[in-house]
DNA sequence: GTGAAAGCGCTAACAA
DNA sequence: TTGTTAGCGCTTTCAC
């Protein structure tokens, strides 16, 4: 183990004292550029550190910020939640923050974990994903006055009572539907989640604001159902026996949309599990995972690092500067990523 | 923020004094069960809990436990890493540790993280991922004395210098084999990365036995290449194109599976980009990763959830326990998940 | 079995 | 502009 150097190793080979070493590195213009310079050369050269454990007992401030890692669920949109863990680490590794991981499964083991790490490492802050109706980890935080943005927006009030960044689900089913006008298509279905859903809902939206603007309606257009493969390909086998003018489907995630391709493909490949001969529908997915690009999916994507970076300067921005402010918000748009499928 | 609950308040609302009360907690044999009772009694209705800069500041311990966040290399062999990490995190919790992320790219940076890491947040140890040989990151963690353990051995000092956990890539590829030979394949091809790596060498050793064991010789049967879906492409279609006799595939991984199958399947699916029609021709893939189940494809899955259990349980042994303690490592099975592909 | 004292490394407040 | 003092919450040491 590196033997550890102290401020007071660094103020006694610079013959200053140990607060003005802290001086030097936390408020460089109170201290005398010549003094700041010699300071900063010894600190330098002995690989002086601060000791986040001291700083954080006197400041109350940990430099930490904890966000969750999920379990993959069906393991296609779990992607989405990596890259946005990513990137929330490089981001926050340049602010000098790091990031703490938590797991819990539910709203309530959710904010059990927060009391856990609150009274433990005290996090500066915690980053939430997949904001829902009734969210209770949001109003937990809220009312014991604990910074926190969320990838997802206040979806129970709009009148933003905290930070949020979220991508305009609807302006990417909204651009994937006017794709396929483009391509000629004229009865576009859509697959999504069962209403109520925040997220779902706004998808659908953006779908059948396509349709309305060209003067379409979606009447019998479209299946809710559960967010998986299976669920997907029954949905949309349904959809397409019921109405056979339907040439193309729009779907609110990747996993829906490769259970739409077991059935909208004709010839359907056989070692597409579950594959039945259909007629050729285009289908076009959410969120641009991996699974996307290996099947050759066209796919609506999220600017995930974007989201990331912009989480932490909304909370970097709340926890130097002013804490009183009023929350800020941020709606990203995704982009289309056009491949074979539609 | 909830008001901060100190051990002071606790000796205070129990009636003792505070060290009695950090030795009810660290030292319960030391205190008299009654005595015991009635703190934890208060430290839970209070809602206590140790702070951990503070007790680091004394035990020099932080509880703490670093992994580096892989960004996302071509979308499909990422999700092993984050499985890994989802296994790390809730594993490590249940032992009272948190899983502290960093990124970086290449084994210099790698360091560097470390010595920033170990200046500012001392975290008790790393988990690395990905050896390979003559890996500068686990000599500089030796060097000085810093505890880790890899997930994946150590491949340029077999004699297991440092901890270790890693799955039996031979293993699985044999197991791969023995299948496609079981359903009749007398010809089977491998494709994977160039030699060197110990990661593909040992891989290719286990095709390469499977074989063995049934006399067949391997010569002309495999290609090296990029681990990447469009160069595995490439060296499917040259090495079915040489030998048209070949009517199965091992692939080192899942990326490398999918460009295979780009080729191997008549007639391609026109939808999955590149496909050219072929002979069918079958696939088995390594990691199963959601592209692969996605798709179809037979591949080698790794217990990923044990690998991390048992990173953590080498590394608390080592950090509670005996320190002094030989390293120990580990080896485990994977299984073959069979799908469509083969 | 329990309590008092000391100090880990740092910085806020104040004094020089 | 720089130095001194104090104390964050905890546990190790030693006295009782």
């Amino acid at each position: 183990m590196a033997d550890k150097v102290t401020i007071a190793d660094v103020a006694r080979a610079a013959g200053v004292s140990r607060q003005t070493v802290s001086n030097a590195l936390n408020t460089p213009e109170v201290v005398r550029e010549e003094t700041r310079r010699r300071v900063l050369d010894v600190v330098e050269e002995l690989g002086y550190r601060v000791n986040q454990a001291a700083r954080q007992m006197r400041t109350g401030r940990s430099r930490l910020i904890a966000a969750r890692i999920d379990p993959e669920q069906d393991g296609i949109n779990g992607s989405v939640g990596d890259r946005f863990l990513h990137g929330l680490t490089e981001t926050a590794a340049r602010e000098g923050y790091r990031v703490l991981l938590y797991t819990a499964d539910g709203d309530d083991a959710e904010t059990a974990a927060f009391d856990d790490l609150l009274g433990a490492y005290e996090p500066d802050a915690f980053v939430l994903m997949a904001t829902h109706h009734g969210d209770r980890r949001t109003t937990w935080l809220a009312e014991r006055g604990v910074p926190f943005v969320t990838f997802g927006r206040a979806w129970s009030d709009p009148a933003a009572p905290h930070c949020w960044v979220d991508v305009d689900g609807a302006a990417g089913t909204e651009a994937a539907t006017r794709h396929l006008l483009s391509q000629g298509h004229r009865r576009i279905g859509f697959l999504g989640w069962p209403k109520g859903s925040g997220v779902g809902d706004d998808r659908r939206e953006g779908w059948r604001r396509a349709l309305a603007e060209v003067g379409l309606g979606v009447a019998g257009l479209h299946r809710e159902t559960e967010d998986d493969v299976v669920p997907g390909e029954h949905a949309a086998r349904d959809l397409l026996d019921r109405d056979p003018e339907i040439t193309a489907l729009v779907c609110a995630s990747d996993s829906l949309a490769l259970g739409a391709l077991h059935v909208a493909r004709a010839p359907g490949p056989a070692w597409l599990a579950g594959g039945h001969p259909h007629r050729p529908v285009a289908v076009v997915g959410f969120d641009d995972t991996p699974v996307a690009r290996a099947i050759g999916l066209t796919s609506v994507r999220q600017p995930l690092a974007e989201v990331a970076s912009s989480c932490l300067r909304l909370l970097t921005h709340r926890l130097d500067g002013g804490a009183g402010a009023p929350p800020e918000y941020l709606l990203l748009p995704p982009s289309l990523v056009v491949r074979a499928s539609g």
